[in-house]
DNA sequence: TCTGGGGTCCTAGGACCC
DNA sequence: TCTGGGGTCCTAGGACCC
């Protein structure tokens, strides 16, 4: 039987994982409704289990909710990435001592191979689960099943059926099937919204109905995605493990702006941040970009308005991470896609951001014949890095950032970043 | 009167994820 | 007034070549 011979694999995924992280260091915190707002506080990106019960939707935008909010005392924070990062970082530590092999799906989800634990890889995991939660303070729960898709799958009745008690385990194929029936096929991962309005015009409402969806159909209304997605559901591992993070493809730094931009020089400063912050990036991953695509765009929200996007793409030779060569040709590029006159062209920009694509490992850029020798530039840069890296990000900038710095994103609700900052670490009253 | 076919590469756009 | 950011993968279709 394939179920018998394919591998168990956990999903450990966090419970609210923003909104648990700033518990962890606030315990004012617990029992009442919590949102984390996205960047520029714009909406919702992580809810607590009170704030759900209130229906606050995922990506809810905050300036519909205001009134609903303040009758029901809903606390909001700016999102603090730097601490989730860390306590991520906490987590994953944590796995690690409970299997040798993790595949790190995102910020707050890890794939975890049991193999190797028989019976007992029902009450590891839910030791496992114990010990994240005593270490790092964060809850999560536990799904288990025979492909990642199924280990999703059954996380989520892990996370709506307190009968779990936190930890499902769909290794059965009777257990699998009774829990399939239950549930809806928007929840299963891979569905979305469009794939979900064909497969309901085809009567398949379930994750059950789904399984049972003949292959060539699957491919047929969907892609090769689709048809992958429902031989994962029948028990049958089509989505790789990845113990190895695969070699990334591109990057990107984008911002809303807290005040619209309207200048060409107001667009080149925020630009120049993002693509200053980008080339720290790819630094920092120890590669170089080949291709680099800058785009802004008018508030799309508002389509009253007149709407103007641009996103011209440059191509960068030599490859470089260098800072310079990243800001030039972001700003050459800007001015490229911009129309009318330098100090306003009747459009008010609300979003721009800097895309790196074509990236390489700095030791395997080629060689070029006539490559400038910059040995200065690469002195530099290290300086640059070395001194926001001690003193905290931004303390030394391209002065073409400019000094108002008046599109800066908007983060009024921000927690402080108790776990990498000195200056920031909690206070205990004795 | 008759007007190829097959292959590769690239890109834009869609769909999905957290 | 105020609606996130950062990714991946797949496909269709055009350009180009022989």
């Amino acid at each position: 039987m394939l179920e018998a011979s394919a591998a168990p694999i956990a999903l450990i995924d966090c419970n609210n994982f923003y909104v648990s992280c700033e518990r962890v260091f606030d315990p004012s915190l617990h029992g009442i409704p919590v949102i984390v707002l996205s960047n520029n506080d714009g909406c919702a990106v992580a809810r607590s289990d009170e704030a759900k019960a209130l229906g606050i939707e995922m990506g809810a935008p905050v300036f519909k909710m205001r009134e609903l909010m303040e009758r029901h005392g809903v606390k909001a924070l700016s999102s603090n990435y730097t601490l989730y990062g860390d306590m991520s970082r906490r987590v994953v530590e944590v796995l690690h001592s409970y299997s040798p092999r993790l595949d790190v799906y995102s910020i707050d989800e890890t794939f975890v191979d049991l193999t190797g634990f028989g019976d007992r890889m029902e009450a590891h995991a839910a030791r496992m689960r114990a010990a994240v939660r005593i270490e790092t303070g964060i809850p999560t729960c536990v799904g288990i099943g025979p492909t990642k898709t199924l280990s999703k799958l059954a996380n989520y009745a892990a996370k709506k059926n307190p009968i779990f008690s936190g930890v499902c385990n769909l290794m059965n194929a009777d257990v699998r099937d009774y829990v399939m029936r239950r549930i809806p096929i928007g929840e299963i991962w891979g569905v979305g919204s469009a794939t979900e309005a064909k497969l309901t015009a085809q009567g398949i409402k379930t994750a059950a109905e789904l399984r049972d969806m003949p292959l060539a159909l699957g491919r047929k209304i969907g892609t090769v995605v689709l048809e992958r997605l429902v031989a994962e559901l029948r028990g049958i591992p089509c989505v790789d493990f990845e113990d190895v993070p695969p070699q990334r493809k591109g990057m990107a730094v984008t911002r809303s702006a807290g005040t619209p931009m309207t200048s060409f020089d107001v667009l080149a400063q925020a630009i120049t941040a993002h693509a200053t912050r980008a080339a720290e990036k790819l630094r920092q991953h120890g590669l170089v970009a080949g291709t680099l695509t800058v785009f802004y765009h008018t508030n799309p929200h508002k389509s009253d308005r007149p709407q103007h996007s641009a996103s011209p793409i440059i191509r960068l030779h030599p490859m470089s991470n260098h800072t310079f060569d990243l800001v030039d040709a972001a700003v050459a590029a800007a001015r490229r896609g911009w129309k009318g006159d330098p100090t306003g062209n009747g459009h008010s920009y609300t979003k721009a951001g800097v895309i790196l694509d074509d990236l390489l490992a700095e030791a395997d850029r080629p060689a070029m014949l006539f490559q400038p020798d910059r040995p200065h530039d690469a002195r530099l840069t290290a300086a640059l890095d070395a001194i926001n890296d001690r003193f905290g990000k931004k303390t030394m900038v391209l002065a073409r950032e400019g000094f108002d710095r008046r599109w800066t994103t908007r983060a009024e609700l921000r927690s402080p970043r108790y776990t990498t900052r000195l200056s920031e670490l909690p206070t205990v009253q004795v």
